[in-house]
DNA sequence: GAGAAAAACGTCCAAATCGTTCATTTCTGA
DNA sequence: TCAGAAATGAACGATTTGGACGTTTTTCTC
């Protein structure tokens, strides 16, 4: 835990300006140290008892709770994975959301901590579950947290252009929600309106839906396949709707076997989030 | 989102001079801050639930970042059901958000308005879904459209004494997510600490849950039932182990045929949310 | 260890907010 | 109905705040 964050930290911890913070550290409201530079340091100890003296909450405890991002700093992505991992399993809600939004506070883009972060977190606890050293009711609950953390993410995100549609959920007896979001999160932040639709939906219906509102594009999540010879015809079937409609289906997720998948029909297989906003973009450009 | 908002903003929300916002805060009417240099911060919650105790009308609730109000609060309460189910099916999320903000705004319980808008509304949506009059994949996107907002009041909802533990969940096979965390959010707005663990949660871990957790309260959510013989040796399992911790397990939802409710040991069932207040409220009390 | 990128420095200024005062409006009870 | 009390909204100079700027320090990378 760090002893000393910077004004710019203090600021955004508790919704005031930099200039504010600099000038309360001067006339030393708020207690502070400088470095041989003439750079503020600020001791956590006098950030807290500042909010306690104005009774002020803490609006980003986030940003505090963790060693100083100061930008790219390699401790929290290093570190990152273990602790959330860790916050996770113990089914500690303030803890995990804190990591994810001290990440994205340091200005990482969601599709990079979906890649590096989240989605490894995930794979590490399935395994576990799978292997049974974890209670599945710790894997659930840890499920169930990441999807309020992703829901509260969404609320950040500006919407997006509403001509760039995007619909996507996951097919029959997937009921992995995470992905799914994920995917409708790293398109809203790449500008797109997109909207998942839910989980375990029928082939024919998504078909209806696609016709029905003409998205441009179109995604499925696919981590667990329930009925292996429905998917050919079924994403085909996805295919042809899309084609009419003059878009594009993408699919993605690690319940699809190889063999399986070179006989779908798609534009793109996205084996990671980066790779979804890249071919997004390239949509968007064009 | 931002959390402090100035005078000035709230005057102009809700239409009331700035005078008027400054001498309430003064007062302890509307609960403030200061910064260092005496301007006065107001938390958005403390704003809503002034405007909820005095069923003053948000004007402009924008300014706040806040979601739209139609304003007409009689006009809604009357039709919220029509109104919200029009939204629903059309898969407009906007229109869905607002209709039950404004409820909660003009002071309606949580409990009321999930017993009264939202549960009616899935039912007669389940049942246009069973007669083929509706499509599947809008009846997925209304449940997905429904849990984000439901997400969206769990933010706006103070977190409960740590010492009035619940927890809760669904059984194999139950994928529906809004009545658990329906319940989560019921129980919380009542005081207490819940956390839902999540969908489709085997019975042996449940009792795992229990045991390592000692939750003052349990709940079973349960709208599906999968394997019916499971049933009774499972729930009484759960009776069972919050018997050892000293707890109470409620038992509610409507995928239970009387006949199997009548066999399973439990301390309470709640056939509504506001039964569910009552019972957790009379729990609290001793 | 040097070069480059990022963050923080100090300073300045327009805009916002402060506390106060004072008409005006609204409420209340005889 | 009306006088007095209470609340509201507007106006004022003094103070605080937030953002912008070019310069300096720190951090990252090679």
């Amino acid at each position: 835990m760090q002893e000393l964050v910077t004004p710019k930290q203090v600021a955004r911890a508790i919704d005031v300006s930099e200039s504010s913070v600099k000038r309360w550290c001067d006339r030393g409201i708020i207690p502070s140290v400088k470095t041989a530079g003439g750079h503020r340091r600020i001791p956590i100890a006098a950030v807290i008892s500042y909010l306690r003296d104005t009774r002020q909450p803490l609006v980003a405890p986030e940003v505090l709770g963790l060693p100083a991002t100061s930008g790219q700093t390699r401790w929290v992505q290093d570190r990152a994975l273990d602790v959330i991992l860790q916050a996770l399993t113990a089914g500690d809600a303030d803890r995990s959301r804190q990591i994810l939004f001290d990440l994205w506070l340091a200005g990482k883009p969601l599709a990079v901590i979906f890649d590096e972060v989240v989605a490894p977190a995930f794979a590490q606890i399935g395994q576990q579950w799978a292997c049974g050293e974890l209670e599945i009711y710790r894997e659930r609950h840890a499920c169930e947290i990441m999807t309020r953390v992703l829901f509260e993410f969404r609320l950040g995100t500006p919407p997006g252009d509403p001509r760039l549609l995007a619909l996507g959920g996951t097919i029959p007896g997937d009921h992995y929600v995470i992905p799914t979001t994920m995917v409708e999160l790293v398109l809203q932040s790449a500008g797109w309106n997109s909207r998942s639709l839910g989980n375990s939906v029928p082939f024919s219906s998504f078909c209806r839906a696609i016709l029905e509102n003409r998205p441009r594009l179109f995604w499925l999540s696919i981590s667990h396949v329930e009925n292996a010879e429905e998917i050919v015809p079924g994403v085909s079937s996805l295919y042809d709707a899309m084609k009419e409609v003059g878009g594009f289906l993408v699919l993605g997720g690690n319940g699809l076997a190889p063999e399986v998948r070179d006989q779908l029909p798609m534009d793109h297989f996205c084996s990671s989030m980066q790779h979804l906003v890249r071919f997004a973009d390239g949509l968007k450009a064009s």
